[in-house]
DNA sequence: GGCAGGATTGTTAGCGCTAACACCCGCCGG
DNA sequence: CCGGCGGGTGTTAGCGCTAACAATCCTGCC
């Protein structure tokens, strides 16, 4: 039996009775070719099932039209979320996303993964790990490659879009004063990631302006239930604490769980704020007060600016003149913030009831 | 200022006094290279900083390492688990992943995302959309990709990975049973998805086999907590209701949620069991009794029937790997299953208290 | 000392595509 | 009637790499 290797395009310039170059002219949307030739040469890539070898493509013009997203824990909602509006974005821009997921997030993994992205011949880097970390490590990338990295603040030197953390604190800590506690306890996330950092800034900071006791935040939560849970159980024994902010959902679902256990109500006995607004959060007991983000806005918004910078300084340096220097990416490295909301429900109320 | 391209094979030749040839032998293991030239090639491809060029490697070798994986919807739990387990195992396997995200789960789109992925060459698909729909657009892809399904159960003629979901029903319901419940309600998924399908017929033949009478499910959630708990808010109306098993952890949330509100105790005038065990199920309100899929686990596996039947059937032919003779597997469609197991929290208890 | 035969290295020919240029045609103005 | 022009097309030369084969260099051994 006769092995059938797939067509290529000198298959289709014979098929057609044109050269190959025609054909890749078709393909291309070059301008000069006749109306007549160019449909004899589509009829042809159909009846062959023709489809270009995107290799030798990329070979020539040295363009892969690929991304990638190194991503730490894409099980969490938020990156899970950011992944999932950066393909669709990407797909728009014609391009193609490949993943790399981080097994830690220590600066080697993110150097190691940045490394293996670049053998892949990417032509830029979203980085979804907004640790300190992950963030340092960053700086370390050889400037040749375009790299946005989302969710890590207001890092320096580095294009970034991200949520507007330190207002969402701000605005959910003022709103739990405004309910007329006397102040807010923080349960923060870790340290090391800047989301963290942040919120624990805005939710201090709101308290200072408002003239608030200052109160240490619990700290050492890592995003999950289960801190939160071990949270509340230290709270629950301390009816001092009657207001929370806590640093996301997942924890503020942990932190309900402990307060009901211990027989203190919520909101009536001690509200709480999370930070996220994932999707289960309307459904705790009760439904949590939070503020949204809009990670999928992140995701796109992310895309949109590693596009330009591409576009901007292009991959492999188009042709330049000699001369002009290389273009300053990341100097000017632009910074997205966006705006979060804070979402009303029924976790937090006046103290007191 | 001089302007640099990216030194390639005979840069490193010439830097090393050898052929262009000797550095790929080096690059590529092969066994006839002098461990003194070997070294001298090393040193140069580490000073110049050298990269293979992956476009013109794949243009000779016909191999882009690289899977393509199409999912639904990346943010939900399972999905993203499953999507994570893929990529570790990818990379040990020196695979590259790109994801191809699905707006919809129509026909076309499932058809229009393999086309996409295979316009970048994948040598084979994983897809993460266990509707039907899926399944029917995956059988129409022609046979020259390898593609695997996963959480697609039992479906005839395509490989594929899942968890045993009738068997993790058939658990639950059981065990509700066992704790004395007359019989056991079922707030099912969407239709549509064949993972719903399945753990509906465990529910149903449980009762079945246990002699319980039948009930009607209750149809048209959609996995959310949204309408778990629309569900509840009927449940709470009919004291004839027990024991509830969840078609996902998700909608028990919801349920749970409705259950409180509406002054039903769970699990003493109530009993639920979900299915999934997500992170966040210890802490629910009660903490969830549910069954664990272990997807990360059907990630890995799914990733590894991928990568067999690349092997057998693959581009250019099975890899020159240190072994020994051409192994005997063949491509027939292999159905892999994987085990769920009840994790007994505190939602289900026997009736009555 | 010479030669078989394996180890080691070099040379050549593409992989399938696009860029650059050459070529051909018909038409215009001079 | 010729040179020039500009659409439309073909020809040629790589892109950077690996596979095949050719050419060396060693060994050990008679």
């Amino acid at each position: 039996m006769e092995f059938e290797r797939a067509p290529v395009m000198a298959d289709v310039a014979r098929a057609a009775g044109v050269s190959h170059q025609t054909v890749s002219r078709v393909l291309n949307d070059h301008p000069n070719v006749r109306p007549t030739t160019r449909d004899r040469v589509l009829v042809a890539i159909r009846e062959l099932g023709y489809r270009p070898n995107a290799a030798a493509r990329t070979l020539v013009t040295r363009r892969t039209r690929t991304l990638g997203v190194i991503s730490f824990n894409t099980t969490l909602y938020g990156p899970a979320s950011m992944l999932y509006g950066i393909e669709q974005a990407a797909r728009q821009y014609d391009y193609f996303v490949t993943v790399a997921a981080l097994a830690a997030l220590d600066r080697r993994s993110v150097l190691e993964a940045v490394d293996r992205l670049r053998d892949q011949a990417v032509e830029g880097i979203i980085v979804i790990a907004p640790q300190t970390t992950a963030v340092g490590a960053l700086a370390k990338v050889p400037a040749d490659v375009a790299v946005v990295a989302v969710g890590c603040g207001t890092h320096a030197s580095l294009a970034s879009v991200a949520v507007d953390n330190q207002a969402g604190a701000e605005r959910a800590t003022s709103y739990l004063l405004d309910l007329g506690h006397r102040t807010v306890h923080h349960l923060a996330g870790p340290r090391s990631w800047l989301d963290a950092q942040e919120r624990e800034a805005g939710w201090r900071r709101s308290l200072e302006r408002r003239g608030a006791p200052q109160v240490d935040p619990m700290a050492g939560g890592d995003w999950s239930a289960r801190t939160g849970y071990e949270f509340g159980v230290r709270i629950t024994a301390d009816p001092s604490v009657t207001a929370v902010f806590c640093a996301n959902d997942h924890m503020a679902l942990g932190l309900l769980r402990a307060l009901q256990q211990g027989g203190r109500r919520v909101p009536e006995d001690v509200s709480v704020v999370g930070f996220d607004d994932i999707p289960e959060a309307e459904y705790f007991g009760p439904p949590l007060t939070t503020v949204r983000q809009d990670f999928d806005e992140v995701g796109r918004r992310a895309l949109r600016a590693l596009i330009e910078m591409i576009g901007a300084a292009g991959p492999g340096g188009p042709a330049t003149g000699p001369g002009r220097g290389p273009r300053g990416s990341r100097a000017e490295a632009p910074r997205v913030a966006i705006e979060p909301t804070l979402v009303v429900r029924a976790s937090a109320a006046r103290p007191g009831g």
